[in-house]
DNA sequence: TCTGAACATCGATCGCTGTCAATATAGGTC
DNA sequence: GACCTATATTGACAGCGATCGATGTTCAGA
């Protein structure tokens, strides 16, 4: 799945208030891509609940059900986009959603 | 693209707020899949912006650059998960954003 | 009833992506 | 250094879905 560049580029005006050209769909098709799939959705669901709103792969894993590669494929995927933020921390690596990405997708839809 | 069921079954509680189970998120997935589509999204936009909120297929094919039945199939998708509202006039057929299923979606990813 | 227009369905193709096993990398501990 | 744990990367495969041409269906008008 390609990379999106979320945030930057001035990302992305509402779609119900005048036709979007080919390149902003582009775009912001690529970000519903990311979430239309559920683990990627669920990925995104246990890490917001989490106890501090941060995980580690190692605390996704099971709980998910896919395999540790799986997981850090989809996780690579999400913090490329913006929409988690990635700090190591010794051996850990800890993500936690990122609400300002989450809400540009959001307002996207915006009536 | 499987078929579904939007707004009945009380779909779909906040992402961010408890971890959704599987089921959910194969729900909420499915909804999101359809917006991860360039040309799908672009039939939203040109709908929502057209004079009236509604247009038929015959304004869409053209400013999108696919081909009669791609665009029908796209709609198709679109009407099944309850994102477009489908009335038929004579010969033409109008469709038209239903704001209601539009809001359910956004209101998933709230914070 | 014939013709043409608008829309839907079918069948086939082809690129994309989610998945995992195997392997690599990096950090901690002894 | 040797070993273990946590995470990332690679390579390969299988299934899905976007697309189009051809065809079917429905409706209006002559």
């Amino acid at each position: 799945m390609r990379t999106i560049a979320l945030i930057t580029q001035g990302c992305c005006p509402p779609l119900m208030k005048t036709p979007i050209d080919e390149a902003e769909a582009e775009r912001l098709a690529g970000a519903f891509k990311l979430l239309g799939d559920p683990g990627r959705l669920r990925l995104l669901s246990l890490i917001a609940a989490h106890p501090g709103g941060e995980a580690c792969v190692c605390e996704l894993t099971e709980p998910l059900g896919l395999s540790q590669p799986t997981v850090s494929h989809h996780l690579k995927l999400l913090h490329q986009a913006g929409l988690l933020e990635r700090e190591k921390r010794s051996t850990w690596v800890y993500y936690k959603v990122d609400p300002a990405t989450l809400k540009t997708v959001r307002d996207a839809l915006a009536i």
